[in-house]
DNA sequence: GTTACCTCCGTAGTCAACTACGGAGTCAAG
DNA sequence: CTTGACTCCGTAGTTGACTACGGAGGTAAC
């Protein structure tokens, strides 16, 4: 058994976590975090495993998975379906792959074109606004 | 002068830029693209200096400007403003390098944690959602 | 016991760049 | 002269992940 303090308020949940009240009961509706039961009219209280689990969400954000994605992950959070998981990675790995060379095109064409206007002397036209304009 | 035949209706507009006719109307509100006259309760015509426009507009988006920025581009479109237009695309340069290094590290992380996924015989817990926990 | 902040809850707004819809008018082909 | 496709125009909806608002009620500190 673990001791389920469920010591925090809202607020200072939230804190805990790093993220605003309003991402909680947003995660809450979208079925990431369980809301905890209300005492006679009082109010929430949230533990450590709800910490974690919102932890687990935002580290999952950070390589790229949607909060759709994240759910799917949380219901494999016992670490037994580790094929799952991986092919859950192995897709996000893919569009991060392809958004990544697309920034790549993106980045050479900017930075030689930005070269080119630093190089051109008030000769001829911009050479950005004439690769522009010849699409 | 140029021969400004405004021969296109909206539709084949449409299709001669490769875009929507509402993403047309769409530029028409955000002021890329001028609203031709209507004649007499008739039909709006447009002819190539639009065609240009429009696919000037989009080849700045595939260096990644929003269309706010493709709006400044476009007041300097003669091409005697170069060092602004530079300016502008060392902007958008630093942000597509900085996404760029964000996605890089999502990626390394995304393989490193797939391939040991792959490695792992089901042993101990999925690395993966292991290293989501840990945040 | 009062002041000041916190919580609850639902709904609505934000951003960007479209995309969809609906009803009336227009135009070209047959 | 009818049919069917197209145009006009304004407004509203889409996506994802929040963010804001408002009013009623709880609660902790002094």
């Amino acid at each position: 058994m673990e001791s389920d303090a469920k010591s925090l308020t809202i607020g200072a949940f939230a804190k805990a976590t790093g993220v605003g009240v309003e991402t909680i009961r947003y995660y809450q509706q979208r079925g990431l975090l369980p809301t905890p039961d209300r005492p006679y009219g009082g109010i929430r209280r949230y533990g450590s495993a709800d910490v974690a689990r919102v932890k687990f969400v935002k580290a999952a954000q950070k390589l790229g998975f949607s909060l759709d994605e994240v759910a799917q992950l949380l219901k494999l959070e016992d670490g037994t379906h580790c094929g799952e998981a991986a092919a859950l990675a192995a897709l996000r790995l893919a569009d991060v792959e392809q958004r990544l060379s697309d920034l790549a095109r993106m980045a050479a064409a900017l930075s030689r074109l930005v070269g080119e206007c630093e190089a051109h002397e008030g000769r001829v036209s911009c050479p950005l606004i004439a690769a522009l304009r010849c699409g």
